[in-house]
DNA sequence: CTAGGGTTAG
């Protein structure tokens, strides 16, 4: 055997360090790992490579590990650490690294410059600038002209801009970014033409700047002037498209596309995704040549969206990799179905658990009303961030302890726009308009301005509040604002609208709607099937998918609710069968529930009850009340009893359950049967918050509690429902007989 | 003496 002489090895170490830090770049940190253990003969290049590699893929504990344990350290060990920790958002860290390393270059500061532009805190990022007046190269200085031009901030950027001694092209990209990423386009082009020379990065910058702001004709025309589009300009331009339901497009332009990299196709995905085309989107992620992070967790969160949990969970347990986005996107699947338990367990699986997932389960604690738990984790967590914050204000309100939701906020440090409209939301929705509007009034008073969902959120309080003046009033404030535009708070319209029954408003903000979306056609939908206009709803169901958008899971609750209202049976087993064979959405307990209830309305209680047994979710207490109820209309004790057995294991404490299925027997004469119900309801039912009900009427909301001798026009409101009363039965109606006796 | 670390576009 020979051996080899060391300029082989030499170059045989070279080749392999080259290979970790390709590797490292294209996400595939598994194969670097691999070919880094392989290696007989190790440098430090080799080292920092890896450092690199573990970083660049979110593996920032495996980094530091290496860099704590390797044999020597030069200067670029130093910096590439500070990178890994700038590229994990933790400038705390890489500021440790700095302040500890024997020596620093020009690369130390840029980075640590970056570190704090990143976070926002470009005082420290211009102190640190202004330390080190000999040692600023071109590089130091486009980072901080970039940091101030990011954040908005052009006086200062252009003051350094027209300051620094040589300018390169990526200082006038920065500038350039700057106005374009902030909406200022009008100022953009002026650079742009302006400029001496302009590359991929400028003319990307521009297409988009007009991507950004909604206005794809503009960057269509700029896309198509680019002389060698890459494939960011493609994916730019796509995404542009996709974001704004063209997804015809987005398809021709990928099918256009020469040189697709994992990126082009990850983008691609995530527009069929956004479309709820999951299968296609599946389609492109089997045939794609290589899978990154990205391409599993937007599949995902792909399966996560039509509600096919299941896949989702497949895919996630298929990963070649543990990835905490994909983790927390199969968190959130599970907390959409309030499924905590599940949603806990992937929690637990992960390691380092970062803002995002604390977040989501919070968020999932929060929507199922469960507060104790969601405040425990809240207390839990050491690095909250407003988002956390915010889900607790929201959480408490909406279990109507807007007292804990008020402390929540003025415990908080910093708060955004979103903590406002958190609150202001709260109050509304807890009816407590003067409460709100004292808000809205502070946080004039602070400078802070309503934005888009300030309006989308007091509007959907309003929608579940039906409190059509207030709606009325927040609508002009929209116009006002100049948000008549924005497609949340059009929506937020159509919503309030609709349940307040003036379809005719809904329909006109639909009409003004320039790109509608499948949530502007759920909430119009939606609307004509809860004011019993059945037909009118399929219609427009009909014409949405004429329209080529594709439909969800909300926007089957709501042509299925439909059919049920106006009795369309056959047509809502066709949909309901077109929902899970063409579209592929998954049902959930609402769309079983607007079934059964429509066979059982219809008197189909056999096939009503076996598709309770066969559907693949546990049965929901409403679907068995729908059940129940049925079975009460045809009188099929029988099955009612089982059903009401059922549904009191479920919800043992309701009194109404109880009344319905002692109806039942009255009906059927059997009053033994309901004496001894009516004995059973005493012991058990615990009903804390008694029934409530409110109307508004000339601005002001009033509240009605059952068994509220408070009420102060308690006279008034009995001779009404008498008389009440009395006309319907004089048109036909027999009232139930334990209801009536609880009325008069 | 080519590799490894910093600024601008997905």
């Amino acid at each position: 055997m020979r051996l080899r002489s060391s300029g082989e090895n030499g170059s045989h170490v070279f080749n392999q360090n080259l290979k970790i830090t390709q590797l490292g770049k294209s996400g595939r940190v598994e194969e670097a790992i691999q070919v880094f253990i392989e290696m007989s003969q190790k440098n430090v290049v080799t080292y920092n490579s890896m450092i690199s590699a573990y970083a660049k893929n979110g593996r920032i504990v495996d980094a530091r590990r290496l860099f704590d344990k390797m044999p020597h350290r030069n200067l670029i060990s130093w910096n590439s650490m500070i990178a890994g920790y700038l590229h994990n958002d933790m400038v705390e860290e890489a500021h440790g690294i700095f302040v500890s390393m024997p020596k620093r270059d020009s690369f130390s500061w840029t980075l640590m410059i970056t570190c704090y532009t990143r976070n926002g805190e470009l005082e420290k990022a211009r102190e640190l600038f202004n330390l080190l007046p000999d040692k600023r190269d071109t590089v130091c200085w486009n980072a901080m002209i970039a940091g101030y031009a990011k954040k908005g901030l052009f006086d200062d950027a252009r003051r350094l801009f027209d300051e620094m001694p040589v300018k390169d092209l990526v200082s006038w990209n920065s500038m350039l970014a700057g106005y374009t990423q902030n909406g200022e386009m009008r100022m953009g082009l002026h650079l742009f033409e302006e400029m001496p020379e302009r590359n991929l990065v400028s003319w990307n910058l521009i297409v988009d700047g007009f991507v950004e702001i909604g206005n794809l004709d503009s960057a269509w025309q700029y896309f198509k002037k680019i002389p060698n589009p890459n494939a960011v300009s493609w994916v730019t331009m796509l995404c542009g498209f996709a974001r704004n339901g063209r997804i015809a497009e987005a398809e021709g332009l990928f099918k256009q596309m020469t040189d697709r990299n994992v990126v082009s196709w990850n983008a691609m995905i995530a527009a069929y995704v956004q479309d709820c085309q999951i299968n296609k989107a599946f389609r492109l992620f089997s045939e794609m040549p290589e899978r990154d992070s990205i391409s599993w967790t937007t599949m995902v969160n792909g399966y996560v969206r039509v509600g096919k949990l299941e896949e989702a969970r497949k895919l996630l347990h298929r990963m070649p990799y543990r990835n905490i986005a994909a983790q927390t996107a199969m968190i959130s699947g599970y907390v959409q179905h309030k499924r905590m338990d599940e949603a806990s367990q992937i929690f637990n699986l992960i390691c380092t658990r970062d803002v995002v997932c604390w977040n989501a389960m919070i968020a999932g604690y929060v929507q199922c009303g469960r507060m104790a738990e969601a405040q425990f984790l809240f207390d839990q967590m050491t690095n909250k961030d407003t988002v956390s914050w915010n889900t607790m204000i929201t959480g408490y309100a909406q279990v109507g302890l807007m007292d804990k939701a008020l402390e929540i906020f003025e415990a908080m440090g910093e708060r955004n726009i979103v903590s406002w409209n958190s609150l202001i939301t709260g109050f509304l929705r807890n009816g407590l308009y003067l409460d709100a509007l004292k808000s809205s009034r502070m946080l004039w008073q602070e400078g802070k301005r309503p934005d888009e969902s300030t309006f989308a959120c007091g509007l959907s309080a309003c929608a579940s509040l039906a409190a059509l003046q207030v709606g009325k009033q927040l609508h002009q404030l929209v116009v006002k604002s100049g948000y008549v535009n924005d497609l949340f708070v059009s929506n937020a319209l159509i919503a309030m609208y609709a349940k307040c029954g003036r379809l005719f408003n809904a329909k006109l903000v639909f009409k003004h709607i320039t790109n509608v979306d499948v949530i502007s056609w759920n909430s119009l939908i939606a609307g004509y099937a809860l004011n019993g206009y059945g037909k009118d709803a399929v219609g427009l169901f009909q014409e949405m998918l004429m329209e080529g958008v594709h439909p969800d899971q909300v926007t089957f609750i709501g042509v299925l609710s439909a059919c049920n209202h106006s009795g369309l049976v056959d047509q809502g087993l066709d949909l309901f069968e077109s929902m899970t064979e063409v579209y592929s959405i998954e049902p959930l307990a609402e769309h079983y529930g607007c079934l059964v209830d429509l066979l059982g309305r219809a008197g189909r209680l056999d096939e009503a009850f076996k598709m309770v047994r066969e559907m693949k979710i546990k049965p929901t207490a409403g679907l068995w009340g729908a059940l129940l109820g049925a079975s009460k209309i045809h009188q099929s004790l029988e099955l009612g009893e089982y059903a009401a057995k059922k549904l009191l294991e479920l919800e043992p404490h309701k009194a109404s359950n109880y009344v319905l299925l002692s109806n039942m027997h009255a009906e059927a004469g059997r009053w033994n049967e309901v004496e001894r119900i009516r004995v059973f309801m005493k012991e058990r039912t615990t009903e804390k918050q008694p029934g409530c009900s409110w109307i508004e009427v000339r601005n002001q909301v009033h509240s009605f509690l059952s068994d509220d001798p408070s009420q102060p026009r308690i006279a008034e409101i009995f001779s009404i429902l008498r008389t009440l009363t009395a006309e319907m039965k004089n048109i036909g109606y027999l009232p139930d007989f334990i209801s009536s006796i609880d009325i008069l």
